[in-house]
RNA sequence: GUGGGUAUAGCGCAGUUGGUUAGCGCGCCAGAUUGUGGCUCUGGAGGCCAAGGGUUCGAAUCCCUUUACCCACCCCA
């Protein structure tokens, strides 16, 4: 039990952490192209503001959350997912006084108590990106452009953009109306929790995975047939501009989304196997439910670090290797220990990567360990080399050896 | 929360109807004349057979419980 990590938990190391490393660098680089800053919010919030922004009636918040109480008696959660406290330490700071609009971009964990499956975790990371300030269609559009360059640059092809529209509030009611009398009409032949969604939330129902209630849903009203004007035009809007900018899209009426905050937009890449790599959409009623003094429209979205890495294996993309060692340093002999060891950190410091003997190990393990590592060239140094100041630089692939003077070895890989 | 599968060396796996000191491949360490890797050969280290309980003269093997992992549902990244 005490050398096991807690369920649905990894460790990162190796080429996992690698590959992380790789995606994230990837990420970076897009976003300052964007001019998105970083932003880093605490592990845990206050438990209200995932309830208030992320829902009570979700599965997230009923089920899912790490609450605890700490010392002080206060009602902790660690965060499920990213945007509730890039928005509260939007609001908290005060970014909106500045010009708008506000872009943050954020690598985090988040924790859910879910059962672990392919692709699903206790703990999972996420590579998230609010655009605070914009009512434009354009908002959108930015972030499903650096979303497409960014799986691009990856080597990914097999993502779809599924995208569809809920309304706002103004459409959800008469399309909750329209919706409710069309399920109250089948309501004996839905499964039982539907049933219930009935009551809470009927949007959710469309989501139904269980079959006598996908028959059900297949005539059911669609949000997008009752979105007033406004959000018909946005959508339409978005629409067009991807159109236009060559970005293919697919409108897909089933996406719905599990988190209380979206409003008009929301979309997701699918993979060919139907995973959800990211999903995202515009929250303009959100930062007002969290402050009520302000009323500033968002879109954001999540992308599964987890699920990058699962789809880069099954789409069989190899990312960039992790740099090889350039030389590797032998040392033999109490003697050679310091000299041997001033190259080593002469080459280091000049941003050379060396590695070297620790293990006080013989000249053919030695050698054997430097094979192993991948190490391109060897040099051994010992009593001899010390003594005629000169050594023999091997390079390991054509197992050539060229004779040089101790002085002159870190010239060799410098620059 | 529900359902199916799995758990034997660091990793991947064998282990016959319960029967002596639990094996194989890879990896690790060492050797094959002097201070030079890869290929080959030889040797070595490394297992409370997931944990706990039970049946039995005897359990890796049969039964129960727990835990974890894999997969699916719900939901989501």
């Amino acid at each position: 039990m005490i050398t096991q990590r807690p369920k649905g938990t990894q460790d990162w190391y190796g080429s996992n952490m690698h590959k992380r490393t790789i995606i994230e660098g990837i990420a970076r680089k897009i976003c300052k192209a964007y001019n998105i800053k970083e932003i880093i919010t605490p592990a845990f919030e206050h438990t209200v503001l995932f309830q208030r922004s992320v829902g009570e009636t979700t599965d997230v918040v009923q089920k899912e959350m790490y609450t605890f109480e700490d010392k002080g008696n206060r009602s902790i959660t660690l965060k499920p997912e990213g945007t509730a406290g890039a928005v509260r330490a939007y609001l908290e700071n005060s970014l909106y006084a500045e010009s708008q609009p506000t872009k943050l971009f954020y690598f985090t964990q988040a924790f859910r108590y879910e059962n672990p499956q392919s692709g699903r975790l206790r703990q999972h990371h996420q590579f998230g990106i609010e655009f605070f300030g914009s009512s434009s269609p354009l908002a959108e559009v930015e972030l499903i452009t650096l979303l497409t360059e960014f799986m691009k640059e990856l080597g990914l092809k097999g993502a779809k953009l599924h995208i569809n529209s809920i309304g706002c509030g103004n459409c959800r009611k008469t399309y909750n109306e329209a919706l409710l009398a069309y399920l109250k009409q089948h309501e004996e032949k839905l499964c039982p929790t539907c049933r219930e969604r009935m009551q809470k939330n009927p949007l959710r129902v469309i989501d139904c995975k269980v079959p006598s209630c996908k028959v059900i849903v297949k005539d059911a009203p669609r949000t997008i047939e009752y979105l007033d004007d406004e959000c018909k035009n946005h959508f339409e809007e978005l629409q067009n501009l991807l159109t236009e900018l060559d970005i293919p899209f697919e409108v897909d009426t089933g996406i719905v989304r599990g988190l209380d905050y979206y409003t008009k937009t929301v979309f997701e890449f699918v993979t060919a196997e139907g995973f959800t790599l990211c999903g995202g959409g515009r929250y303009d009623n959100l930062i007002h439910e969290v402050d009520e003094k302000q009323d500033i429209p968002a879109v954001g979205f999540g992308f599964g670090i987890e699920r990058i890495i699962n789809e880069l294996a099954a789409e069989g993309v190899e990312l960039a290797p992790e740099p090889a060692v350039e030389l590797y340093v032998g040392i033999l002999g109490k003697d050679a220990k310091a000299a041997g060891y001033q190259l080593v950190q002469k080459l280091r410091s000049a941003g050379v990567i060396v590695e070297t003997d620790y293990m006080e190990r013989s000249v053919k393990a030695q050698m054997k360990y430097a094979n192993k590592i991948g190490a391109k060239n060897t040099v051994i140094i010992g009593a001899d080399e010390l003594a005629n100041n000169k050594a023999n630089v091997k390079n390991m692939e054509t197992g050539e050896q060229t004779e040089v003077a101790l002085d002159k070895i870190a010239e060799m890989f410098v620059g």
